[in-house]
DNA sequence: CGAGTCAAGCGGACAC
DNA sequence: GTGTCCGCTTGACTCG
């Protein structure tokens, strides 16, 4: 497949960091020399004028492969050949649909069956979404990948975090300088005595340690 | 020979 | 009832 087909998949995806698909498939795939058998095995009933697809056109002589004595199950597979592909890759891009007129118009144009073009329609519109949903899939598998190493360096932080509080603060007695112990924290004695005596409102204990929530920053010197 | 591609068949859902 | 679309599948065909 190459970046060479005239139309591929016309992707649009608005997903950062994702190249836009290079999906073009259709037989230019089978662009080496090959040239594309040339169908008229689902002419309808064709009068047989015009060479309207002059290319490649290797005359179907082996008619009915399949068609042997052992029952065909399927006539034989249609290739559509590149003109035909075009034109119908032309109108796709236009519609992706098709009114039962512009339908049988194309399919007058095309030399092929109505039916013929619908199923290339309805098979475009497959692979169309096909292609979309890889690349939706490759997409989602990046976000994935990027918020696996974000979770875990969030993780690390927290680890970190955690080993901080590990040892407490060391809070000093404003008059004796000595570090109190933790469970000492509420209010020393003599603080005590001194918030009785003026009537200020008794202090409250302090939160413990545990409360200190990294995600939750604590507002400056709310507690000492 | 196996895997991939693609036209076509089939059946169900839906709209009119 | 008819037409269309879609999803799934089949079978012919091609390519490495």
């Amino acid at each position: 497949m190459g970046s060479t087909s005239p139309s591929g998949l016309e992707l649009t995806m608005a997903v950062p960091g994702l190249s836009s698909s290079s999906g073009s498939e259709g037989y230019a795939g089978n662009g080496n020399g090959n040239a594309m058998r040339d169908l008229d095995m689902n002419q309808p009933a064709s009068g047989g004028e015009e060479e309207e697809f002059p290319m490649g056109s290797v005359e179907e002589d082996e008619e009915e492969r399949g068609a042997g004595p052992g029952g065909p199950h399927r006539p034989k597979k249609l290739r559509l050949s590149k003109e035909q592909s075009r034109l119908l890759e032309e109108s796709f891009r236009l519609n992706h649909t098709l009114t039962p007129k512009q339908k049988e118009a194309l399919a007058v144009k095309l030399k092929l069956r109505p039916r013929q073009v619908e199923v290339w329609f309805q098979n475009r519109r497959a692979r169309t979404k096909l292609k979309q949903t890889e690349m939706e899939c490759e997409y989602l598998k990046r976000c994935f990948g990027s918020l696996t190493e974000e979770n875990r360096r969030l993780q690390r932080e927290v680890e970190e975090l955690r080993a901080l509080r590990v040892a407490p603060p060391t809070v000093l007695s404003p008059h004796t300088r000595q570090p109190l112990p933790a469970s000492a924290l509420s209010m020393c004695p003599r603080c005590e005595r001194i918030t009785a005596a003026t009537g200020a409102p008794a202090a409250r204990t302090p939160r413990p340690a545990a409360a200190a929530n990294p995600f939750h920053p604590r507002r400056p010197s709310a507690a000492f």
